[in-house]
RNA sequence: UCCCCGAUAGCUCAAUUGGUAGAGCGAGCGGCUGUUAACCGCUAGGUUGUAGGUUCGAGUCCUACUCGGGGAGCCA
């Protein structure tokens, strides 16, 4: 069989009524005597086969009968509609060439469990829900690639490896540099304001390392980050351009990720409430939320319908327990079985989040002015709103020399920080940066951070320097937030994490 | 670095008060012409993470370690 004359899956359905070929997977098949349902996914779709027998050669029949999960074939045969298949269409296999027959799959339509996942990493981006995943973040990349090209902005590519940190922070990954100390990348930004000052408007796109000892849902060592920064901007400017560029980001995602989004139960409604303009807090306004009555009466809310869901759980837990003690018929008891898991590790988690709670509530209770804001104040401003928030105007004790002290307020910075919605957190960091040579320089020192390292930098400053400023997208925790997913580590196709890489 | 939880068949999980280690899926064989994580029957599959301890007896209790998960701090 030649491959000339492949169809890929998406395509079928145009195609009801006529023969046509398709090459891929077996996804999953069940086998009915004289009658075989083999569901094939070739990376655009899946599709239900019907071997019947008498339709095609009894030896082939009996091939396919045997065919393991993920064997590679092509089958050729004719379209119809079905509502009972997947896709909607069905192919009536009229000949088949086995290309790889397969045995003992180690991922199964079973569930597992996530290390075991992550150990056979290579295999699962096969799965349904991985493979949707990263259809969407292919989505979510081009969307930040056309939305910045549409926009005047000129990409820079920056470096990898960089001598000094972008951010006093010391947990950066060190490289023997033949023989000397360096650093991976934590940020493009301090290049991106170089090139901003040849270009005007500029973005870089890459890779981005940290060594922090974060070991979270929210926190990867190695992921990819897009900074765009604008020279002749403010603060202001600022925001309305990140909003923009989430905007187009989540529209691109609604209007070609519909089925992957229904795939992840992704929650499709919230999504499209995002549009212009996201709420807008100060941090000291954001404070004051965090200790006031409106953050403690939330929190005492979210307890009580943990508890009040927590005893439904447990109620059903104990019903079920004692339907299995009785004598029943097996395929019954099995479902009892199985919900009871299901329902254990619902129960666990709901402990977990009912632990956590007061701990949460005590920790925003007792918030004081000038720290920075910690990822469980985060989460609770983000479960209070429906759309992304900026958070402005932090401390500046709190926050990087390279930001842009207040002229208002010089106890603040102008950034900003935007916080997804729906309690999954930040996504975007941004700031004006500080362009006053003597004002940096000072901040430098302030920092103990070593002038020398920084004269490049401080260079800027000297020759035509403007108000500017930008900002860093997080790509796998957008990700994460438009699919609903709760953990970063799936929204990377290979994730690094702190003390552990799998593959 | 600290706190909590866990480790039982290839996978997901059971195992009552400390008393003969089980089930489903997956694999193999057989049956079934409309299945949707199909179903039904049969078969194979185990050093209960490692090391020690308590006990007549340990998957179960105790100690240490290893690995994994979740969270805190720190950070994006």
């Amino acid at each position: 069989m030649a491959f000339d004359n492949i169809s890929s899956i998406d395509t079928l359905s145009s195609k009801i009524g006529q023969s046509a070929s398709i090459a891929g997977w077996v996804y999953n098949s069940r086998s009915s005597g004289k009658i075989q349902f083999i569901v094939i996914r070739d990376g655009t779709g899946l599709c239900q086969c019907v071997a019947e027998k008498g339709r095609l050669p009894d030896e082939l029949f009996e091939q396919i009968k045997h065919l393991g999960q993920e064997s590679s074939l092509a089958v050729t045969g004719d379209l119809r509609a079905d509502e009972r298949s997947p896709g909607g269409v069905e192919l009536a296999i009229t000949d088949a060439q086995i290309i790889h027959p397969t045995a003992d799959y180690p991922i199964t339509p079973k569930s597992h469990g996530i290390d075991f996942l992550l150990r056979h990493r290579h295999l699962h981006l096969r799965s349904r829900r991985q493979w949707a995943i990263n259809r969407v973040r292919h989505t979510v990349i081009d969307a930040v690639r056309r939305f910045f090209n549409d926009n005047g902005f000129t990409l820079i590519d920056t470096p990898i490896i960089t001598p000094v940190a972008g951010e006093e922070a010391a947990s950066l990954f060190e490289l023997d540099y033949y023989g000397q100390a360096m650093h991976l990348t934590q940020t493009g930004q301090l290049y991106l304001e170089a090139a901003a000052l040849s270009h005007g408007k500029v973005y870089c796109f890459g890779p981005t390392f940290r060594a922090e000892k974060s070991k979270t849902r929210r926190h990867l060592t190695e992921f990819w980050m897009v900074e765009p920064e604008v020279a002749f901007t403010d603060l202001p400017g600022l925001l309305e351009l990140s909003e923009n560029f989430v905007w187009r980001i989540v529209a691109d995602v609604l209007e070609k990720n519909r089925a992957e989004l229904e795939i992840l139960e992704a929650d499709i409604e919230v999504l499209e409430k995002i549009k212009p303009p996201f709420y807008r807090l100060t941090y000291t306004e954001a404070v004051d939320i965090l200790t006031g009555d409106k953050a403690q009466q939330f929190l005492a809310e979210q307890l009580a319908r943990l508890n009040s869901r927590k005893d439904q759980v447990e109620k059903k837990i104990t019903e079920l327990e004692a339907q299995q003690s009785q004598s029943m018929k097996k395929w019954k008891a099995d479902k009892i079985a199985a919900e009871l898991i299901e329902l254990r590790g619902e129960l666990a988690e709901l402990e977990q989040k009912i632990e956590n709670n007061p701990v949460h509530a005590k920790l925003a209770a007792e918030f004081q002015w000038g720290k920075d804001l910690g990822g469980s104040d985060e989460t609770i401003i983000s479960s209070m709103h429906d759309k992304p928030v900026f958070i402005t105007h932090y401390p500046r004790q709190a926050k990087a020399f390279y930001m842009k002290k207040c002229p208002e307020n010089e106890q603040v910075v102008e950034n900003f920080d935007l916080i997804a919605p729906a309690g999954f957190g930040e996504i975007i960091g941004g700031s004006m940066r500080e362009d006053d040579y003597e004002t940096l320089l000072e901040r430098i020192n302030e920092h103990s951070l070593n002038p020398d390292n920084y004269s490049w930098y401080l260079d800027l400053r000297k020759y035509g320097s403007v108000p500017h400023g930008g900002f860093g997208l997080g790509i796998e925790r957008t990700v994460a937030w438009l699919t609903g997913e709760r953990h970063i580590r799936q929204c990377i196709p290979f994730p690094r994490m702190l003390d552990k890489v799998y593959i």
